[in-house]
DNA sequence: TCACCCAGTATCATAAGCAA
DNA sequence: TTGCTTATGATACTGGGTGA
């Protein structure tokens, strides 16, 4: 049996008071105990660990050898106890050396990373980030023990053991070169569905669902869309689309961050299609963690309606 | 599965005695 | 005299058994 388990950790406090205070008496005192019943806590300690821990000696209560070895690694227990105990309805960004994991395709961490980067660096300078990529089924194996601690993307597949709030909602755009032979002003629907196309599928979210409205809607007006180039990371696409006559639908969002990088022009889409709404995802086992709650805040701050 | 009862055990306080 | 230990009784807690 683990001797452990015999041994009443309240006994451990009578122990670290003793070490303090050096008196039965003031140890009483100081726990709200009475004399006696510190006197016997302090017998069942001895009878634990065989040894009398404080003999009487020059009028006060001195601790023996082996009481001596044990007041380090007791009272250093004691501490992460006490924090455990005290913090764990708080979280200090400022003070916290926490790593979180937050999973995000490509898009999310072109568009979401490098202002949530920033804002740590603010008022969360020892919190470490971490941004990985996967599908929603790992994600969310990954999210009950803690290894990912939120999810931000569209999904509809996420459990009845998931929360998920609204970040923010936006709306598709294309984006094409500055001085497209095709374009002048806006973009035309005949200019739209004459042109040719990049499509842009990552691994995670769901860009597969807009590549169908894409086609539905080309198919309404009698034409096969031309995708000429199709990939799942961004990286390289606004030097493509700058240097060509291709046209990329995609959310505002990672449109307005192409523009940053490259002489590209955004335009409105000739045709009505559903808003775009990007979600943060997170397990109820840390629905009332207060380090995720904070995150969780962050993202919704950042990113307003 | 839950509520209740009961016996055994642990803990605490009071009182008294003992040692430095 | 002060402070610690021990004996004793009261109370609370725990776990097993039983019945609804």
């Amino acid at each position: 049996m683990n001797k452990l388990y015999s041994l009443d950790l309240n006994l451990l406090l009578v122990f670290d008071a003793m070490l303090r205070v050096g008196s039965v008496s003031r140890t009483a005192e100081e726990m709200g105990l009475t004399q006696p019943s510190t006197s016997n806590a302090l017998a069942r300690l001895r009878n634990f660990f065989g040894d009398p821990l404080f003999v009487r000696s020059d009028g006060a209560m001195r601790p023996t050898p082996l009481a001596l070895q044990m007041a380090e690694p007791v009272q250093e227990a004691l501490g992460q106890l006490r924090r455990a105990i005290e913090d764990k309805r708080y979280f200090d960004p400022m003070t916290s050396c926490r790593r979180f994991s937050i999973c995000m395709n490509e898009m999310g961490q072109r568009v979401f990373l490098p202002k949530i980067v920033t804002r740590f660096a603010e008022i969360a300078p020892g919190v470490d980030l971490e941004a990985m990529e996967m599908t929603s089924q790992l994600a969310q194996a990954a999210m009950p023990n803690g290894d990912v601690d939120l999810v931000i993307g569209y999904f509809s597949d996420f459990g009845p053991s998931f929360f998920r709030q609204r970040v923010t909602t936006g709306h598709y755009v294309a984006v094409a070169r500055k001085g497209h032979p095709q374009i002048d002003g806006i973009l035309t629907l005949p200019a739209y569905l004459s042109a040719s196309h990049i499509s842009y599928v990552p691994a995670l979210g769901n860009h597969a669902a807009l590549e169908a409205l894409l086609a539905e809607e080309f198919m309404k007006h009698g034409v096969r869309r031309r995708v000429a180039l199709r990939v799942a990371n961004s990286l390289g696409i606004p030097k493509i689309i700058s240097s060509t006559d291709l046209i990329m639908t995609v959310p505002s969002v990672l449109a307005h961050a192409f523009c940053e990088t490259a002489p590209v022009q955004v335009f409105d889409l000739p045709f009505d299609i559903p808003h775009i709404e990007i979600f943060q995802y997170w397990h109820a086992r840390y629905h009332h963690d207060p380090a995720n709650q904070w995150l969780r805040a962050q993202f919704k701050s950042l990113f307003p309606d």
